[in-house]
DNA sequence: CGCATTTCGTAAACAGGTTCACCATTGGTT
DNA sequence: AACCAATGGTGAACCTGTTTACGAAATGCG
C-alpha cells in the first residue's frame, strides 16, 4: 500500500540506462568511458538522493505530515517566531512557497501566523502546542531512519564519500555562482 | 536572472543546520556524534542531488524543455514507440504523471501519440521530427555538463564515493522492498 | 518632509508530482 | 459464449514548487 507502484522497479532508470545509450562515436575511447561513468555517478547520486526521500516520506506519513512541512517544523523548533521570508532564505524555497506551506500547515493546526509588532509588514510563524508535540515525535522517528539506512556502510567509507561529495558539491556552488552574477551563458 | 532567489544562500540548509541543532541530551555522547554525522552525510546527499539539478535545468532551459520532458525524450530515443505505462515504470513515475508530461510535450510537438494496433487501450508515444533533432542537441549539452561537474574529483575518489553509494542504495532499497509486501505500518 | 527604492507577503498561472476513482479493453477461465 | 480479473489510460483533487506581477509598509536620501 505503501509502494503500489512497480516496487521491483525501482531504482531502474540506472538499469535501464546501462545497457543501450551507445555513444555517438564521436568522442574518443577514453573519453567515451569517463561520460559513461560519469553518468552513471550522475544516476547513483540521483537514485539515492530519491530513495532517501521516499524512505523519509513513509516514516513521515503516519504521522499527518508531509516532508516539506517537517522541514518548516524543524526549523521553527530552532527558531520559532521566524518571519516567512527567513524561512524562505534558511530553506532555500521562495516566498511563494513558504506562503503557501504555512497556508497549510496553519490550517493544519501547527503553526500560527502573528503580526509582527514593529513590521507591520512581517508576519512571524510560531509553532503552536500541537507543532511543538509533533516536533519531539518527528525528530525521533527521522533520527532513527537516517541511522538506519547508514549502517550499510563503515564510518570510514562515509567520511571517504563525504569528502568527494564536498568537493562536487562545491564544484556545482561554483557552477551556479559564476553565472548567477557573471556573464550570461558559458 | 537564472538564480534571483538568493544566489548566496544556496546549500544553506546544511550550514544552518550545523550550527545550533544541540541534541535533546537525551542519548550518550557516541550516539550524538555519529547521529550528527549521519545527518549531516543525508544533507550533503540531497544538496549535491539539488544542486546538479538545478544546473541541469539551467543547461536545458534555453532550449525549451525541461527536465522532466528530456528525459522522457532520451528513453524514446532509445525505443521509440513506447507505451506510456511502459515509460511510467522506466521512468519511476505513475501513469498519471506520464500522461500529463505526454501532453504538454505532444502539445510542444516533441512527441505524438498513436494508437496501438492491437490493443485499444494503450497509446503509443514517438519523436516527432523536431523531437529526435532536440535529442541530438540537448545530449550533447548535458554530457557537457554532467563532465563538467565531476571534473572536481579524481576517478578514484570517483569509484570510492560510488562503492559507499551503492551500499546506501541497497540498503535503501531493502527498506522500500521490506514492508512493500510485509506488514503494513511498523 | 517627500519621494524613490527596497522589502514582506500574496495572487495567479503554470509544471510536476501524488492518490483515488473510474472506464474500456483484453484475456484467461469456466 | 460469458464472465471476471488484470491492464492501459484518464479525471479530479491535492501538495509542492516556479515565475511574474502586485500592494503595502519600511527606509534611505535629498
Amino acid at each position: 500500500m505503501t509502494l503500489p507502484r512497480a516496487p521491483f522497479a525501482v531504482g531502474l532508470a540506472v538499469t535501464a540506462t546501462n545497457d543501450a545509450d551507445e555513444v555517438p562515436a564521436t568522442e574518443t575511447l577514453a573519453t567515451q568511458k569517463s561520460l559513461d561513468a560519469n553518468l552513471r555517478f550522475g544516476f547513483l547520486i540521483h537514485d539515492v538522493s530519491r530513495l532517501r526521500r521516499i524512505v523519509v516520506d513513509r516514516a513521515l506519513k503516519p504521522l499527518g505530515i508531509t516532508r516539506s512541512q517537517w522541514w518548516v517544523l524543524a526549523f521553527l523548533s530552532r527558531r520559532d517566531g521566524m518571519t516567512q521570508t527567513a524561512l524562505a532564505a534558511d530553506l532555500d524555497l521562495t516566498k511563494v512557497a513558504i506562503g503557501g506551506l504555512i497556508d497549510r500547515m496553519e490550517a493544519a493546526g501547527f503553526v500560527e501566523r502573528r503580526a509582527d509588532e514593529r513590521d507591520a509588514r512581517a508576519r512571524r510563524v510560531f509553532l503552536t502546542r500541537a507543532g511543538q508535540k509533533l516536533v519531539a515525535t518527528i525528530r525521533e522517528n527521522v533520527d532513527a531512519v537516517e541511522t538506519d539506512i547508514l549502517t550499510a556502510v563503515s564510518q570510514a567509507e562515509l567520511d571517504e564519500a563525504a569528502r568527494a561529495l564536498v568537493k562536487l558539491k562545491d564544484r556545482l556552488l561554483e557552477m551556479i555562482g559564476s553565472d548567477a552574477e557573471g556573464a550570461g551563458e558559458i
